[in-house]
DNA sequence: CGGCGACTTGAAACGTGTCAATTAGCGTGG
DNA sequence: CCACGCTAATTGACACGTTTCAAGTCGCCG
């Protein structure tokens, strides 16, 4: 099978090439996550083997409030997101649900390439566009690719810290701590990608998140979340407009997280 | 330097051998773990390059209610628990604290073999003995061995489960459900370790955790989980005496778990 | 204009935490 | 052997944080 065979078969978009996708502009993480490196690896195989089979994976979009992936639903890819918020969740039978994390571009949907299954389930909160790799493929460049492998496992301690820091606040924080931490994190991450409104000041961002997005998240009610945001917007801590969101006083905010 | 000489160093029992070290006898996870695939490994690389240094964990053991290695601890070693239990644990500045979760025999202190270093609080229960193993070794036995590589990934599949319900415990779980299921969780992993002191029936286990354990797992205080249990007693689902514990009635402990 | 979903707010209920007093268990040393 | 001190566990009364329920507002879109 011919590179371009291969490209054009596993990817829905023919105006795509592999080295710089059009899909990718507004992609604001690809200059730091996979997307990257594994775009620099196809250019730099193009480049060696001419003849050698493109890695290259299939966009695709989808609207708000859909479901990207159900739980233990078996899937030949690995996918990343390129642009806009999904959230990964659990869900209880009784209808009970916890989001485990938030996707945000640049973010691995699952970081463990091995496993063709998971019980999460992926659902958009805004529009969504995303990248499906072939499972194989990455698997065949993390073992042909020591920097690849670096990468990944690097991006496996990060995922490992954030979870092990979503326990403590599930476990031992107060509402509070928790909601405050979470806007913290939110925007410490999303500066890290130039994702601020912005342009100096890391502290307005683009927040898309319903309130039963955030209860899921941290194991509140909805109604209790309404009630510690309205009491951090009395207070000064933060102002929200609209789908944006402003941290107004970083220190004292801190201080109520205990961070 | 000799693979006899790298054994002794690393090795503070002198009487232990590779192929069948004494302080395995009483791991009873030495069947399905690590350790066996290790040994086996270090039994064919002794037979196929007589003259290669060894692969070989350094055994040691500590007494009940100690701490094994401080957060943020750098370490070369890999650590494996032989026998007894332990717990990795997470603690706020106030002392507040989180166990993310309990360590048998056979289970590695940390799966990600690429970081020297993690936030996690590692602390005996009971006597604990363990087995350190270089990390440098690991991870050259890790691209070497295909075999190792998916028993790795495995684990790390299974973990990530295990932390996965455990936030749904403590985001969306009542205290009920959360130490019912505990109760039956830890009951399962034994009985799978045939760390079960019934020959037939895998309802009685040892169980040397403390409340204060139970409750700094479950999110919880030591009181309320006193209660839970004295409830759980007294509506004959379980049996507690001494440091021993029964599952009475399976079904509705299940039940009670929605499980 | 009407309808719907997201959010807000208050009152009351509930689950869990806090505090305190008491008992049981266990290792240590006299 | 017992006395001591320590930690673990139990129990009840009460406080607090969060949930539940309900009513109402706002903005958006058909």
């Amino acid at each position: 099978m011919s590179a371009h065979l291969l490209a054009a078969a596993s990817n829905d978009m023919g105006s795509d090439r592999a080295a710089a996708p059009a899909s990718c502009g507004p992609c604001l993480a690809n200059k730091l996550g996979f997307c990257a490196m594994i775009r620099g690896k196809v250019e730099s195989q193009a480049n060696d083997h001419p003849g050698a089979p493109l890695l290259i994976g299939s966009v695709h979009t989808i609207p708000a409030r859909r479901t990207i992936c159900q739980p233990n639903e078996w899937s030949e890819f690995v996918t990343i997101i390129c642009d806009g918020w999904a959230t990964s969740s659990l869900a209880l039978p009784d209808g009970r649900r916890q989001i485990v994390s938030f996707l945000l571009p640049g973010d691995l949907v699952s970081w463990n390439l091995f496993e063709p299954t998971s019980d999460r389930l992926i659902e958009s909160v805004t529009d969504v566009t995303y990248r499906n790799f072939r499972r194989s493929d990455l698997i065949r460049m993390l073992r042909e690719s020591p920097e690849f492998f670096e990468k990944l496992m690097s991006i496996c301690v990060q995922y490992t810290r954030r979870a092990d820091q979503r326990l403590l606040d599930l476990g031992r924080r107060t509402a509070d701590e928790r909601i405050a931490r979470m806007i913290l994190v939110l925007t410490n991450k999303l500066a890290k990608r130039g994702m601020c409104r912005d342009r100096m000041g890391q502290d307005r961002i683009d927040f898309p998140l319903r309130q039963h997005h955030i209860a899921d998240a941290m194991g509140l009610t909805p109604v209790h979340v309404s009630k510690v945001l309205s009491r951090f917007r009395r207070d000064q801590l933060i102002e929200i407009d609209g789908r944006s969101l402003k941290v107004l006083d970083q220190t004292r905010l801190r201080r109520v997280a205990t961070m």
